[in-house]
DNA sequence: TTGTATGCGTTATCAG
DNA sequence: CTGATAACGCATACAA
């Protein structure tokens, strides 16, 4: 017995069954037209020596690579996983797969990825992208959510604003307050839920003073410190409306520790409704975005793409959702002192 | 002005510079040995003619990649995403990109992201892997996190569960329940915290009784039931040492809903540690696994494998440390009743 | 310091 | 239905 070569080729299975290169690829590609005899003959000699397409080969071949790519900020954003959680169900069942690429939000490393999946994928996610990429794309179809492009899934943040304020005015709520997200320069989320929230007060009357609006920075903490400032103010807000679920949880926590009861003495409305939002205590009333059915429906537009089909659209803007749980409640009446 | 091609490739880039192939290449490549003035006029018609690299191409010819692979069951379990987290902080300080790819816990899936990757990847991190594929990598350098090859990280999963008896064995419980996680047979982390917790009690000489060890399957639906049904035991436990912090959530979901007070009524012990543990409130004692720091000795053994470099260990197993939090007390006093 | 020749493993094309 | 040939774009090895 010889000694098999350290990386099996084409060449050697060929060689293996005793037919040439090009049959064994077509085996290997299930091209029609082929006798079942030598079909079978050749996947024998594929299994016999532990044959492996070498991807790199195939692609600069012309070959197809049955592969999407993935760039996102992060992958430990709930907000990320949940799309695509979406997306990879799609494209599973279309038999290809997804690489997920991470930048840090560090536009150069985006820029890496893109050159990178542009000769390496099929087509390209872009997910929350920090710059404007497309150019590097070339023939590369690409997808973006929650940024711009030529084909695009977005969340009409705006009204999602709206469905916070006109809840917490349905309530009976006229002294709210706002923890406001992440302002950056090339994401408008936050500034649009803050101008839906806004606007949604104004229609009904009720004014938003400037002292009532705090920045919560999408976290946790930020949250928390927003929350005890608000609530120790001499005219504390009877609700809050938090940019994102997290600044919420410490809007909860600052209530806890601030005695206030939630949602008896403060009402607390959060945005995205990930996981926690449902597992906190009092569970939190929110604004739900479609994550996965976002993640779902880039996928689709993609393999659209990546197939010489022209999507049915090339925008796609998914409303948000008001999702009520117990963190929100009519506002404490007035104790009126008798004379 | 003619059109550019819409490929532009390094002849391109060469005649458009009036130099070789080569020259271009070794400019792109930082290569030693060349004239200040020949570099900076390649790397002009560089950036005017907007030259990326084909990454197929190189790795064919026998360039590196500067690519390492993630294959994972899935990304959206917290498990996964903080030893992504420490994993591509160092890969990023090195250089290097990570590219993650999602089975599904599927084997057959697995398999094709492996084969994928062998020839893409200058290295492959497998973490919880389903099956054994380390013979489908051939000469690319694997480490696998929470599984076994000939490169492993995992953390003392019996060392976690002993701890998690011992601390509620301080506090002075003697009726200690235990709400299980997921038996598979690929795996073997629930049984070893099963174990670890099992020996601790018994080296104390405490009784672990079967009816006060039930099935959470780690999720939080099964965790609420199976404290639902300790709690209404006859005699219910003091202490529940649950085998995640999901299904510990669940158990205090279970507690808060049957009017029973944690932890002046019954202490919950979790593990992981993951985000959720410190949000949840009571914030959950639990068992800490150093999941970033994992991450980071995985990839770094990776790349000393891709270097060519023997690594300092081939198995590194890490501690499992006890957090203390507010869900975990003594236990109350039996109320003696006074003849 | 720069250029030339060669081959990496695969697929498209077209001939048999 | 199967086989021969020519790319694909780059880097290694060596020559100039």
């Amino acid at each position: 017995m010889s000694d098999p070569p350290l990386t099996v080729t084409l060449q050697d299975v060929a060689r293996h069954a005793g037919v040439s290169k090009m049959t064994v690829s077509n085996v290997i590609n299930n091209k029609p037209g082929m006798s079942p005899a030598t079909r079978e003959r050749v996947q024998r000699a594929i299994d016999e020596t532990g044959y492996v397409v070498n991807a790199a080969a195939r692609v600069l071949a012309g070959g197809r690579m049955n592969l999407l790519g993935v760039i996102t900020p992060r992958i430990n954003w709930p907000f990320v996983t949940e799309i695509l959680h979406g997306a990879s169900s799609v494209v599973e069942n279309a038999g290809l797969d997804l690489a997920i690429f991470t930048t840090a939000d560090n536009p150069r490393v985006e820029r890496e990825r893109a050159t990178l999946l542009r000769t390496l994928a099929d087509g390209v996610l872009l997910i929350i992208p920090a710059a404007d990429e497309h150019q590097v794309f070339g023939p590369t179809p690409v997808v973006t959510i929650a940024g711009d492009g030529p084909y695009t899934v977005s969340v009409d943040d705006e009204q999602g604003g709206r469905l916070a304020a006109q809840h917490l005015l349905s309530l009976g709520h006229t002294r709210i307050a706002h923890i406001r997200g992440a302002i950056t320069t090339s994401r408008h989320d936050a500034r649009d839920r803050e101008r839906g929230f806004r606007t949604a007060l104004q229609d009904a009357g009720v004014d938003l003073p400037d002292h009532l609006v705090r920045d919560g920075q999408y976290t946790e903490d930020g949250g928390e410190r927003a929350a005890r400032a608000l609530l120790t103010l001499p005219e504390p807000p009877t609700a809050i409306f938090a940019a994102n679920d997290r600044s919420a949880i410490g809007a909860l926590h600052a209530a806890e520790a601030l005695g206030v009861r939630v949602p008896e003495q403060l009402s607390i409305v959060g945005y995205d409704d990930v996981q926690i939002a449902s597992l906190a205590r009092p569970a939190l009333t929110t604004i739900r975005q479609p994550l996965q059915a976002m993640g779902e429906r880039a996928a689709l537009t993609l393999l659209d793409l990546t197939r010489g089909v022209t999507p049915a659209q090339a925008h796609t803007r998914f409303p948000a959702a008001l999702v009520v749980r117990d963190s929100t409640a009519p506002p404490v009446r007035e104790v009126t002192v008798s004379p």
